[in-house]
DNA sequence: CAAATATATGTAAACGTTTTCAAACAAGGG
DNA sequence: CCCTTGTTTGAAAACGTTTACATATATTTG
């Protein structure tokens, strides 16, 4: 509707003048400022942000690229990437990968184009490269990883230590009295599940627990395949009698066969899952899971990407934060007294 | 980098023809077509979406507001509604009201400022006019509700039939025998609550089954309160055989204390929640819900603003979608042979 | 074959800002 | 009272497209 012109026109000032009173310059008199802003109020004026943008070369968007938006790990993180950003003024562009490395592509490519101003993103499981993201750098655009990232050395991310969760849980179950854990893993291409195992194995072997072929129960795309395992396993000698699970879901599907079995939850098996949802709280029992602090790993995100789109005082070291996880430790996991979250 | 004004440098032509070019204009020869591609190549020219939505008046972003992300009724909601709409060459910008009226307001100015092409939105829990979107109408920006909308007829709207879906419920679990059924209510100010109250209600009276009062606990901010409460009315007589919550989570609660005190599920209470949530099927017993169909609602938006977005052949009918919701019947509330859904 | 029509390209003005540079003006110092 | 300095304002170009209109070329038609 009406625009700077327009008011330029109704306040006998010069489009300048107008421009630099809504970009808060404080090269303008307080008069004149509120000469502008009366008329601005009466032409029911509304800034026109994109030929904003234009002029100046940035967008104030920021693309935010997950695998898929309906999974609490990222919502949650989201969520927190949503309240600092906006609070500096800026807003996110949200965009699914589905997990596809074309997708990917072709939403940088996409996002390139809307000259966002930064981009946040976990990357797809198919993701194995950076070369879909040169184009970034060479827009001068920044980037920031987090929860999945890529092992290499010159990128900003975000990540939890997976290795240590993992640890940290098993360990935790050993002090519980457990003596014959195993392990439900998650899919051997995704490199946090290959960490989580790793802390797993190197807590067995630090307290000196043996590791039997069958400890660690693979990942199986069939839910079915994996309750036969986990029900196979449960019935062999050693007998289990605690669970790391690999995530939650996880850690639900064999409570579930351990309830089946009349297995009882924690006095014959202790069990922990890893990402604390929200549920966990909520069941009978609660059950023990390593958060992923999914809304710090959001908050630092955006806030490294913020420091990135500051004019670079200095040159900018990378930043590589890895957060140590925290355990919830609730009943499921509990056969000797200790304090709990609840 | 390279612009459209390289392009026509190095092919000589004009910059009109190469717009067209990029516009997919049929209105160029193949060749020359071919010739100005070869050179984008070269120069490794983007086209500047910014430059052409100030242009043309139209920017292919859309505008999601919802109270907040990390819940998966409305990131559920989103992932669909991102898959259209992206399919369709927009891309959705997320903002969270956190249930505040002010910060809607905030939003929806920010998002004119932007020139989104059209906004879905989930009313905050405080929001009970229209009045901070009457810009909206006035900027011809369409608008479309969804999960939680006002009762105002003019408005494009997708929700579900919550009275249907606590009246289906609360039918399967006297159909299950239930005669003694009470309801976890939600917070009284939400209208979708009070329409759950109202389908429970309705469906006892049909069934000419007694509703004391006590039988509707009423939603109180203290998670131990409603316990409390709730524990009080598990030991009351008649004793309840049948709970319908409001939402899962209230469900979750409700089992926590069943399991407590011992209380068989479904055999001495059969219980139902709502909403579907992801971890339904995985506990045990699996718990019984209505489900929301978030995607369903999110796609139907999605698609309903597109609509919208279509140059408008006719004056077009305010479209007020209410699908009915589904229930997934499983173990907590079975005790009658019937097909589950798994 | 000239006139009429269709098709392909070019010209130039927008879109609504920001920003550089210059101009005007006031105040302070000698 | 002139010169310097500092502050506020103005003029105009730019940002990279789209698009109405005009023009040039090719095609059809009687």
């Amino acid at each position: 509707m009406a625009n700077m012109k327009d008011l330029a026109k109704a306040t006998g000032l010069s489009l300048a003048t107008i421009s630099r009173v809504f970009n808060d310059s404080d090269k303008v008199t307080a008069q004149t400022r509120e000469i502008v802003l009366s008329a601005a109020e009466k032409l029911s004026y509304r800034p026109n942000k994109m030929a904003a943008a234009l002029r100046s070369g940035r967008s104030n968007s920021i693309g935010v690229i997950v695998p898929v938006i309906d999974r609490e790990v990222f919502s949650s993180a989201i969520k927190s990437m949503e309240e600092v950003l906006s609070a500096s003024g800026y807003n996110i562009i949200i965009c699914q990968s589905h997990e596809s490395y074309q997708r990917e592509q072709e939403i940088i490519e996409n996002l390139v184009q809307l000259k966002v101003a930064g981009v946040i993103i976990s990357i797809s499981k198919e993701t194995n490269t950076t070369d879909h993201l040169a184009v970034l750098e060479k827009e001068n655009i920044p980037l920031v990883f987090f929860d999945r990232s890529l092992e290499l050395g010159k990128l900003n991310s975000v990540v939890i230590n997976n290795y240590n969760g993992a640890y940290q849980a098993t360990q935790h179950l050993v002090d519980q009295g457990c003596r014959q854990i195993i392990h439900l893993a998650g899919k051997e291409k995704v490199p946090i599940f290959r960490e989580r195992r790793r802390g797993f194995e190197d807590a067995l072997r630090r307290n000196k627990l043996a590791l039997e072929d069958g400890d660690v129960i693979a990942f199986d795309e069939s839910q079915a395949n994996r309750v036969a395992q986990l029900t196979a396993r449960l019935a062999a000698e050693p007998r289990p009698d605690g669970i790391l699970a690999h995530g939650d879901i996880s850690a639900l599907v064999a409570l579930r066969v351990l309830n089946e079995k009349g297995i009882r939850v924690p006095a014959e098996v202790a069990i922990v899952g890893f990402g604390d949802s929200l549920f966990c709280t909520y069941l009978e029992p609660g059950l023990s899971s390593v958060s992923q602090r999914n809304e710090d790993v959001g908050r630092l995100a955006a806030s490294l990407l913020l420091e990135e789109l500051q004019p670079q005082e200095a040159d900018r070291v990378v930043a590589h934060q890895v957060l140590p996880p925290v355990l919830k430790i609730r009943k499921s996991s509990l056969r000797r007294p200790q304090t709990t979250d609840e």
